[in-house]
DNA sequence: GTCGCAATGGAACGTTCGTTCCATCATGGC
DNA sequence: GCCATGATGGAACGAACGTTCCATTGCGAC
């Protein structure tokens, strides 16, 4: 029997173990096999895929090495270890184009309605994709910080960007923030803003083409030096420049028209952060 | 050189392609072909990891049959067609929670706000997974069909569902669809409703816990006479037992709290669905 | 400087792989 | 009923695979 496993018995069956201990073990491993680590962080597909032979070039060692690499983490060998990386690919939740096709082939009824539906599904997926991966971790920190010093937290928006302030509203309200909905039936919307004092703050939303309403109320509110959080879907935005602070959301499209899923998931994660911030 | 390579040139590249094309000609195969075929389309992963002898012996055929399904379709052998499968898993985009932590382990100024974004994206995530998978696209037909017909649509929702029909109002207004929404300050909805007729239409949206409001309007609409699409999140709903067709969606929760992704892609996938079928 | 040990490279191993080839079987035309 | 043709099963092949093993190198302790 091999000493190897006696001494670490049970190698990581699923590839989140495997990487956290491969992370964590990376500095304190010989030269060779932290360039295997190091390669297998960065190119898991390559060692789902390739053979040793092929991955041993490419990571520039030899193909005793990578044996050598799966002992050291408990596996059997190279093989062993690979099935770890593959398994990882089979868990993978198929994309929504390949789920979609698979539901329409499955029920006969399908309709012009339904690619209509998958089309925003789509977009909402790609919109959270592009949101995850573009968001500034900073900005949306300091933007909590911002509000969750506020008395009053005044919400701005029209037209599209309105549902985002109407839930955020509610949001907030249940869970004890004070707010205010500039959005008043009577048109007294400047006069509202114009009660907002340094001690709140404001969040005010507008995507292309920009309301001027909504551009124009948060220009007013910033220079009486309320602090001011715009969320919006470009750096060009005129929000930016009068903002405090500003996240930007860029929803995709589908025929032109695009849905707020990602926006909405945003302004969730605004509202909770900034309330248990406050805490 | 091979005479099946000057008949069919160029397999497919892409797995889409290839599916298509597999698909298409399965009911003109030889037995032990179309069975290779059928295989192949149920368990496309098998065929990506698994090797020809595995594979064969899965889909109770000889690995020589492999080999010749695979020039059927003008690939130079099993292992050529199999990379077509395994490209269709690198192609994969990565889970969200895969994704994030990429994300948060990039930045190293990661705080508890961001786990609250996380947190939300991937909710949002799970939940437009959850709808894809669960739409009921005869319902979702039938509810286009519905409201494509009426003369104005009256939109009722309250507190966490009005968002959705704010948006919704926005949209058809912009779509050219006569709206109403029934959600006024002066209290005067239940009167509102009552000028809804046959010739018209309604959606009422509601979720767990269910507004009393919201169902008292639903009823009295539904008892008039008015067709009626809910939008709520579980069969039990009071909505459905009025309603003359509805739509599930469940949204996955994040600390208790529940965005509105899924069902905005939802509500915009029928205003626009509902606008087109008008033309 | 040299000893000892871990790290490494690379050849050699047996195994398993994908593929080919040929004998056998099934099927439809005449 | 027989023949021709395509489909199928299965043995055999060489190539490529993962693994082992051993000689060599690198490096720190003394």
């Amino acid at each position: 029997m091999n000493e190897r496993i006696d001494v670490a018995p049970s190698a990581p069956r699923d590839f989140d173990s495997l990487r956290a201990i491969v992370g964590r073990e990376l500095p304190s491993l010989p030269k060779r096999l932290s360039q295997v680590g190091k390669y297998a962080l960065e190119h898991p597909d390559e060692i789902a895929f390739g053979t040793a032979a092929s991955i041993a070039a490419a990571a520039h060692v030899q193909p005793s090495t990578l044996v050598r690499f799966a002992h050291q983490f408990g596996y059997e060998g190279f093989s062993d270890l690979q099935l770890v990386f593959r398994e990882r690919l089979r868990d993978r939740p198929s994309p929504y184009a390949e789920r979609l096709r698979t539901i329409r082939e499955r029920r006969h009824g399908a309709r012009p309605e339904i690619e209509i539906l998958d089309g925003f599904l789509g977009a909402a997926s790609r919109s959270i994709d592009k949101l995850a991966e573009g968001i500034n971790p900073t900005r949306f920190r300091r933007s909590v910080e911002i509000l969750a010093r506020a008395d009053t937290i005044y919400l701005i928006a029209r037209r599209r960007s309105f549902p985002l302030t109407s839930y955020m509203a509610y949001g907030f309200s249940k869970l004890g923030v004070r707010t205010h909905l500039v959005n008043s039936p009577t048109a007294i919307d400047p006069e509202i803003a114009a009660m907002a004092s340094a001690r709140d703050a404001a969040i005010a939303i507008s995507f292309t083409t920009y309301s001027a309403e909504t551009v124009s109320l948060a220009k007013t509110i910033a220079q009486a030096g309320v602090p001011l959080v715009a969320i919006t879907d470009s750096s060009f935005s005129p929000l930016t420049e009068v903002a405090t602070e500003w996240l930007e959301v860029a929803e995709a499209d589908h025929a032109g028209f695009r849905s707020l899923s990602a926006s909405m998931a945003l302004c969730m994660a605004l509202t909770v952060a900034v309330a248990s911030a406050r805490e």
